[in-house]
DNA sequence: CCGTATCCGATGAGATACTG
DNA sequence: CAGTATCTCATCGGATACGG
């Protein structure tokens, strides 16, 4: 319910968070961006992901065409991750993200700070804004 | 445990997600970016937000010093959101990310169906890839 | 009007154990 | 090695009710 939503911009965005906004999903992108192949077992370690958060994950975007999955039936098995070219357009938004968060991470440590001061002096003199 | 997080861009990344990633708090940012400036209800009304995560979200993002709260000690009360420098910032890799999203999502949608489409043909015949 | 508090179901996510 | 299956706990998020 709740389709109050008036500017088709929020629903857009909601769309595309829906999809590729959860963190796994973005963590595995980058990490396939810089390696360019890796394994099952690589992914897990580098991220620190659980199996089954990885396993999850991987399938998500192999279904939503981010990633290719290349199966080789050897002994032991072998199967290996690597982005598509959907994929890879991919990382560009993402690197603005991290470029934005780079130069601003500081100013929003410094904000809570200040934030959580400001409450915490609040609470003493019981004053109501 | 699991800090077996190798490449630091991966860190960077999980905190800035773990900061302003959310579903929530994009769609205020973009709604304020619109509109300038907002009451709380009407917040409400655009996003299709219920009153609890609205008041949750912009707690935080006025915490994180990305939305600037005004109170208006008038009868009956009158509360203002706006955007911050911060928050307007914030602003454009999150376009970056809706044009990405306005340019590819119907892919996804493409991949997706074929996707699920050979899940059901796998299904009937058995094969194991 | 602007919230906070409470209850509750749905989802996220790790730990563990098991199969091919 | 590459997963799947459970179990379990935390968090998300809506509905509702209440207070300033």
């Amino acid at each position: 319910m709740a389709d109050n939503q008036k500017c088709p911009d929020c629903k857009r965005i909601n769309e595309v968070l829906s999809r590729v906004g959860d963190r796994w999903s973005v963590l595995v992108v980058i990490s396939l961006a810089e390696h360019g192949t890796l394994r099952f077992n690589e992914l897990k370690r580098h991220l620190g992901i659980s199996q089954r958060m990885l396993s999850l994950t991987l399938r998500e975007l192999e279904r939503d065409g981010l990633v290719i999955r290349t199966y080789h039936p050897v002994i032991p098995p072998k199967v290996e991750y690597a982005l598509s070219a959907l994929g890879k357009s991919f990382r560009e938004p993402v690197i603005a993200l991290g470029l934005w968060a780079h130069d601003n991470l500081p100013n929003i440590d410094v904000s809570r700070e200040r934030y959580d001061a400001t409450k915490e002096k609040q609470k003493k003199t019981g004053s109501s804004l």
